[in-house]
DNA sequence: CCATTAATCAACGGAATTGTTGAATATACT
DNA sequence: AGTATATTCAACAATTCCGTTGATTAATGG
């Protein structure tokens, strides 16, 4: 039947067209940072260090393989994941990377070790530190990011202005940063400069989406200050 | 921070390898034939109907990315998964094509309706049948299919010899062909041939992948006539 | 209705990927 | 050694994909 092999052939199309969204690293990028909430194409071109145009066309790949939709209001386009199954592609893929290739744990030692931070807590030991003694939990994203959802009890101190804030902060128990995922530079600053500035702190390696997989509930609403 | 931006690209580029493997129809079919059971080049190529060059490439694709190892044995090389989590990864891409994309369910159900083949039993309505009444399992996939892995007390009957050996079935009680997974057409075909000749028939969607992702255990050896 | 802002579109050269063809390699058999 | 078989390698043109640039569309506000 000549018509089987026409069949095989669509199906498998259909199913490349999942794999040809998450292909290119920067389209990944973005998909990574879908994972925090929804996003405009600008604060997507900001935070990806892409140009407008160019997280633009990215995005409609991601749209053509139904990853993400956008929501038009007023001038802007707020894209957003089509659903959890989106990060939990992203989540799958990453851990791939993690599970089959040792560059992976090679490339992320060799930057940790240049910042002499190579330690840091996941959610397990994170929960069973809380249960013993009192911690400052601190969300270093962009305060928008920490509005869509964070995790329970965290305070949010963006790092760009946590320089300027040191004073709020506790110089009698541990402060736990966390920020986008194990990947994320951002907690890795924070918690650097709070221990050049004598606080005690340390870095939590995983992210909101890696807390939602794990049945862990997450908070979401206003930044309080 | 400029090597931010260098780990950060390292990351994702690491990431991208694995979507860069699955970015190709071809090697997708691969990997699905792949689930079924290690095999070799010639092997693949015949049942994927693509020359053995351009088989051994996308095969040195998916082997970049890890998802694949090779065997060396006498002069065949013998393709393998590198573990489950390959195999559940075209699970997982096959599973967000379904749940995404509306063609996926329009290319099939326009190519069974062709055939007049729209039911099919799934796992859980198999078992249940299975408790009520007496079925005869039949697995239509090539032999060597079979004995690395097969439904318990199901029976091997290659689709190709089917024909010739229609004496050999029963015909007071229903068959239920299975094949590799819901997007294969042996047990198509299978059902089709036995229907025209009196018995009574149906297809299961899901194969063995599938079974094992569900936690069903799966009876491996030799076949037995 | 014009100016502004947000985003997409169109087009370009450059780079990477694909399938085919035929040659090269590597192992086994005689 | 010499032949046969299984697979990979090398080179080719054809296609697709990439990022940049600059123009275009669409909604908002004066």
């Amino acid at each position: 039947m000549s018509s089987d092999r026409a069949f095989k052939d669509a199906i498998y199309e259909q199913i490349a067209r999942v794999g040809r969204a998450v292909d290119h690293p920067r389209r990944l990028e973005l998909l990574d940072l879908l994972c925090q909430g929804p996003m405009t194409v600008e604060q997507l071109a900001r935070k990806s260090a892409m140009s407008v145009s160019s997280t633009s066309q990215h995005l409609q790949h991601l749209r053509e393989a139904r990853l993400v939709r956008v929501e038009h209001r007023g001038t802007f386009r707020i894209y957003d994941l089509t659903d959890d199954a989106s990060c939990e592609l992203f989540r799958t893929l990453r851990g791939l990377a993690q599970r089959y290739y040792a560059e992976m744990s090679a490339i992320t030692e060799a930057f940790l070790r240049d910042r002499e931070a190579l330690e840091a807590l996941d959610t397990a030991a994170l929960q069973q530190r809380l249960a013993q003694e009192s911690l400052t939990l601190l969300d270093v994203r962009p305060s928008e990011e920490y509005a869509m959802g964070h995790w329970p009890g965290a305070v949010s101190l963006p790092v760009e202005e946590l320089s300027g804030r040191l004073a709020e902060l506790p110089k009698d128990h541990t402060i736990v940063a966390y920020c986008r995922g194990p990947y994320c530079v951002l907690s890795l600053h924070a918690v650097d400069m709070l221990r050049k500035n004598g606080f005690r702190a340390i870095r939590l390696a995983d992210g909101v989406s890696d807390w939602k997989a794990q049945g862990i509930p997450v908070a979401a609403g206003e930044v309080v200050s």
